[in-house]
DNA sequence: CATGAATGAGCTTTCATTCAT
DNA sequence: CATGAATGAAAGCTCATTCAT
């Protein structure tokens, strides 16, 4: 039969013998997989899916993940290797702690709302209560520089008396996150109870306007403000 | 063989012969799919799971809900319900400003923490970009009386001059949801990342504190600080 | 919860109470038994797909027809006795035998044409290997009069020696039908494998003229010809 | 318990490991789709049924030709291809325009006798309206060497001066095939409205000879008579 | 490296029908 | 005469995964 039966179940999915590199196909695999699981989700998302959507097959997921779960994992690991490069490539002036701040909160508003799979990815996660992350190894280390650059600004403000002295770094790391991330991940349900659609750029802008005002008085000490 | 087959087959399924009321059915279908939705989400959960947990059959999710979208959206509904019922319960001293804004903060904290089925549902909805509460006519009528509650204390601190005229309510609402939603529904993301477990009481309570203190800092003028 | 559940499941398909006459209720479920079988065969209908087109319930057909199966028996018969009726009312001059025999024909192919339902039904009975009809009682008294019309007119031509006395009137009966039948109930498969559409009037003209030739050449006498 | 879930349990429907070649799983799948198709239609056939009568797996009726219309698509052009085979072994001598007439005639009408399954899978496809030929790339490739035999035949009477000139193959062909097919699709009802049951080898051998007559009488000049 | 073949459990949904009032 | 509730079986189809080469 050879390649019949396949053509005559989905015609539309030959691809050529060889044609590509290991590493590509296993690249597009994951690009794929991170574009199926943002559109639909982990369960939602379908092993054939994605294959379809690299242009190869089943058994390749197989192949280099070893299974759904693994590379649902894969592609978590991925999209946080993304933002991490992204924010390194953030350059701050410490020495002015206040607009470093207002930067750090563009940084996070912006990268959430123009990586959706970002923002999808980890809430399909959180449905599963974390059990993927929790077995991938790089999970933590992944988490670390976020966290650095909000800690290394806040204590340059303190030392230079315009940050108050009180404020966790993980408080105000979660602070930032949580209005940039829930307004990205809740904007549909948001726009419906609203009335009023968030994704219009007038609307975002207000609301980034009024993120760092929030964040800036919460930090500033009374002085400072 | 089957689960279901065999769910189908063993006698300890099947109840009473019309020992239960219809209302007692389409309430337990419907508490059945809020836990089972809860747990596994909306594609994760399975009209057989919900079936089988409401000591019932598929066919009567069918037969009082016409399909698991439906029975979705009703979920949906009824835990919105919930939220302004135990909402209008909160009795606030609007003389008081600056304490009931506290209040507000604290019960929207707890009431996500205490009620995760609030959290997971629209985490779910979210996912499927809002299509399902698109469908609901009663999506707007319960977001209303949330923000309605904001604003009448925001008002008044305005008007006793305690709170800043510039804050619109709509912003302020959603800070208030967006610190307390985000800490739960990415509760299971952020402890793997921090390397802290965020549900232990003293995490959450130190939570708590913060972000009463950002959401004052926020709205208060800076005589009221 | 009384209307709820069907409210809910299927809120278009309200009717009033008692508002029909049982006469109405069991006739309108007859005719959207036609309907409903002629579009989608005994399989492809279903028992609510019937009782919606005719603003009833499910329940009702099992009240007024007892099963399926002999709401199928009651619409074969109807349209038997529709047939009959028609044809009854055919005013043959059987002086003029030829004459007569084109008007058979023409009549046969023009019921066929514009009464779809007839073909489909019996197709669909046909499928079944004729259990349907077998069961009918009165299967065989429909059938009579159709076939005495053939048998009157090739007497009287034979007898006037227009006609060939050879010819068996179940035979030429047969052969009118199968020439009326066969042009409608196959036109799909027809037009697809001859690439020309049937269902267009001077295909059918055209059909007509040459069925009527054909039936004729078969049955006068070479002096007659 | 379901009868799927007892042949899914039961060990006598457990085959081979792989002992089959992909040619006979997808051969004895289509073979088993023409018999259950032909005994119950595509409606009621289902692809549990067929897939036990070719002692393989739902699955894998999926896996070869996508879908159940697809599978219904491919024994259409199945049987299609057999009729052309058949009709292409049979030897006319051009010569004998009369003789070879009536021995396509006897072809036809002996095929369709023998072979059910090409009647009652044309039929269930035109309680379709033909929906699934429509979708067949190979249907009119079909259909003209049936066609093209007849004109032949009709070309070289007319040659000779034995047919008349005046006929249209179509309609000749169409004539033939009616009086074929109709005897043997509507046997059932036929019986039964009759009182005489078509399937007896003498009156099967009366239309024969009443056919061959009456199609020789419609197409032989007058001389030729 | 890659692929065709196969697997069995699971999915949502619809079916004809019956019960009790 | 009519209706709301319930039933169990079956439908078509998709799932993640494994086998053998």
């Amino acid at each position: 039969m050879t390649a019949k039966a396949i053509s005559n179940a989905l015609p539309q999915r030959k691809i050529g013998v060889r044609e590509k590199s290991a590493e590509t196909t296993r690249d597009s695999l994951l690009m794929a997989a991170i574009k199926v699981f943002t559109e639909h989700g982990f369960d939602g998302g379908s092993i054939d899916q994605i294959s379809r959507a690299a242009n190869s097959h089943d058994r390749m997921i197989y192949y280099y993940f070893g299974n759904k779960e693994s590379l649902f994992v894969a592609a978590l690991e991925e999209i946080y290797r993304r933002f991490n490069v992204a924010e390194a490539a953030l350059k701050l002036d410490l020495e002015q702690p206040k607009l470093a701040l207002e930067q750090v909160v563009r940084f996070v508003l912006n990268y959430y709302k123009t990586h959706p799979e970002f923002v999808t990815l980890l809430n399909s996660e959180n449905l599963h209560r974390g059990k993927h992350i929790a077995r991938s190894s790089k999970a933590q280390e992944f988490s670390s520089p976020a966290i650095s650059v909000v800690d290394d600004v806040l204590r340059r403000g303190v030392a230079q008396g315009c940050f108050r002295s009180t404020i966790a770094s993980r408080d105000l790391y979660m602070m930032i996150v949580a209005l940039g991330y829930f307004y990205q991940s809740n904007r549909f349900t948001l726009s419906a109870f609203l009335g009023e659609n968030l994704e219009t750029p007038e609307i975002f802008a207000q609301w980034e306007t009024f993120v760092i005002e929030a964040v800036l008085r919460t930090v500033l000490t009374p002085a400072a403000l």
